[in-house]
RNA sequence: GCCCCCAUAGCUCAACGGAUAGAGCAUCAGCCUUCUAAGCUGGUAAUAGAGGUUCGAUUCCUCUUGGGGGUACCA
């Protein structure tokens, strides 16, 4: 239980003091005030309203009464209307603030709160091995990284997983193109990428599909032979997925992202289809005159399934089936979340009723995490017709315009800082940009205008954090101490509205998670470093001539550089010390 | 046809059913001999339409219009 909570709680144990009939475990609503003039904190009293019957403005006024005679803690409440605001005690206040986040500064490596036993799974990328990542992929695997992030930093064991979508048909067509047209070409001889020569290939197939329609069949035959274990094909794919699978972790490596465990759709995917076999004893499934194996879910309001085919081979679902039951096995956790494009919503319902219809009690803790898709001015992505962006593209474009934005401001900057510096630059850019948005929204991803280095972006961050760094470098002191604040110092409206927002930082957090939403978080260390750039251009730091002073406020800018760290690192984000 | 999601300023996005609907971009007018101007200050500008529920609706419900997705023995 952090200081700040604490400050609430007591706000709580007051209010509750003053009115009777209210649940222990009723939950306030605390919240800013919408205008900085109002105080340090809110609580809106509707919601006590319908639990006591009584007006919410009446309510109001008699909290705001009580806090008044409390003037330990708060300095000064009012009801307004069915609010009532109060300012803290500033030194109460600040104290649970800056110290909470300075104490943490110093070690800052170990801030992990103490783990529930509880254990998470979070799926998310699942790249295919006859394609690049792409900004579809981008997107997912910034969301499932950062939700990751929230779950542990709420303190939540959470597991990151991958699915390696390593076989079937769609990886049997970049096969055969190389089979016909390959010439024996390797990432070697044509310099590129393993996952994107295969990627060509795959593109390869499907125009030379539209002329001749026969070599889907080829490609279906190739998959047959593929699951008889026939020699040629497995070396063949053997070589193919080793190529695609070093440049797709070529590219987490860049993206920085890693994975604490990895499925490979190869070695699983037969598991599904004994699961559906065994339902289809138990009568769960029926068998059609032609051998396919069928759910009926049509008194759930969904369409009939088919599971099985005729030829025997499991469909997706089938395979999801059996994948779930698998993360159970190896895992049994207590939420497990698939990070998965809003395409697939029907995919899920799906999934998750034959999951319950089968009789999975764990099934109830699976989760379908929706997004919008990443769409272009020219409309979709279509991997197969070319018209993707892919990561490592725009990861290189990126860096090239950052490395001109750089240049631009200081010519004289070193080859080494110049790389460096554009890398992290770049990468924030592009990161923020995915994160900003809430997931359910689609994204136009359009070149010229979605990515920026000005306004609200990635680099703005940075930005306000290298200029704190670069503060904190001239200081006369080289090492802020708790103890020495002198909390009444900071009574500026900016200072004031910089430790408000600091305060919720915790809360943001919470919700971020709890909303499985990023966007709570990335928007927030915009508005505080709005705030803070407000401050910085309105007052000194350093010359302000009053040692205590200058000490009060170097303490408030390391919390505030505290927070965009920690806030940018949960989102997958560096920071840079100089920009 | 049926199902799901979305619609806020010229553009891209915010806003637990609550206080004066906020940002960024673009545009116009300003601010670098002062801690990094990737910044700051100010101006212009919005809830698609019609009903309903509520003390109160951008938010919830119904319909209309306009976008996107799904409805495979593809993944």
């Amino acid at each position: 239980m952090s200081d700040v909570n604490k400050l609430e709680d007591r706000i709580r144990d007051l209010a509750l003091e003053t009115l009777k009939d209210v649940p222990k475990d009723f939950i306030f609503d605390f919240d800013l005030p919408p205008n900085k003039e109002l105080g340090d904190l809110s609580l809106a009293c509707f919601s006590l309203a319908k639990t006591l019957k009584e007006s919410p403005d009446s309510i109001a006024s008699k909290i705001a009464e009580k806090l008044k005679v409390e003037n330990d803690l708060i300095e000064f409440a009012e009801a307004v209307g069915p609010y009532v605001n109060f300012r803290f005690n500033s030194e109460i206040f600040i104290n649970a603030i800056l110290k909470e986040i300075l104490e943490k500064e110093q070690d800052f490596g170990s801030l992990k709160i103490k783990s529930k036993s509880d254990k998470y799974i979070i799926e998310f990328s699942a790249p295919n091995t006859n394609k690049p990542l792409h900004l579809g992929h981008l997107r997912n695997t910034l969301l499932g990284n950062a939700m990751n992030n929230l779950f542990i930093r709420n303190g939540v064991k959470s597991i990151k997983l991958n699915l390696i979508n390593d076989r079937g048909i769609h990886i049997c067509k970049s096969m055969l193109a190389y089979q016909k047209w390959g010439d024996n070409k390797t990432p070697e001889t044509e310099n590129k990428k393993g996952d994107h020569l295969v990627g060509d290939y795959y593109v390869l197939f499907d125009q030379k599909a539209k002329e001749n329609p026969s070599l889907m069949r080829e490609a279906q035959e190739l998959l047959q032979k593929w699951e008889q274990g026939d020699q040629d094909t497995i070396h063949l794919w053997q070589k193919m997925n080793h190529w695609a699978i070093s440049g797709i972790e070529e590219t987490y490596r860049r993206l920085n992202i890693s994975f604490d465990k990895v499925y490979y759709e190869s070695e699983i995917y037969k598991t599904g289809k004994d699961i559906v076999l065994k339902a289809l004893k138990k009568g769960l499934c029926e068998k059609l005159p032609d051998g396919a194996v069928q759910i009926n879910l049509e008194p759930y309001g969904m369409d009939k399934k088919i599971l099985i085919r005729a030829d025997g081979t499991s469909v997706y679902v089938t395979q999801d089936i059996g994948l779930a039951k698998l993360k159970y096995n190896d895992f049994k956790p207590a939420k497990s979340i698939h990070v998965v494009a809003s395409e697939q919503d029907y995919h899920f319902r799906v999934l998750f009723k034959i999951l319950e219809i089968f009789g999975f009690s764990w099934a109830k803790n699976y989760e379908h995490f929706s997004y919008g898709m990443v769409n272009l001015p020219s409309g979709n992505m279509k991997s197969r017709e070319g018209t993707v962006i892919e990561i490592d593209d725009i990861i290189v474009e990126m860096e090239s315009l950052a490395k001109g934005e750089i240049l631009k401001r200081n010519p004289n900057v070193s080859p080494i800082d110049l790389s460096g510096r554009s890398k992290i630059i770049a990468l924030t850019a592009l990161k923020f940009f995915f994160l900003k948005f809430t997931p359910a929204q689609e994204i136009k991803f359009n070149p010229e205008e979605s990515i920026s280095f000005e306004g609200a972006t990635g680099p703005y961050l940075l930005y306000a954090y290298a200029r704190i760094q670069s503060v904190i470098r001239k200081a006369p002191v080289n090492r802020i101490d708790p103890k020495d604040i002198n909390l009444a110092n900071l009574q500026e409206k900016e200072e004031r509205e910089l430790i408000k927002n600091l305060f919720i930082f915790q809360k943001i957090l919470a919700k971020s998670m709890t909303e499985y939403n990023p966007a709570i978080l990335s928007n927030y260390l915009i508005r505080l470093a709005q705030l803070f750039n407000v401050f910085y251009h309105k007052h000194q730091i350093l010359e302000t001539g009053n040692e205590k002073l200058l000490n009060s406020r170097l303490s408030l800018i390391t919390a505030v550089a505290w927070v965009i760290k920690n806030g940018l690192d949960i989102l997958g984000i560096e920071t840079l010390n100089e920009m």
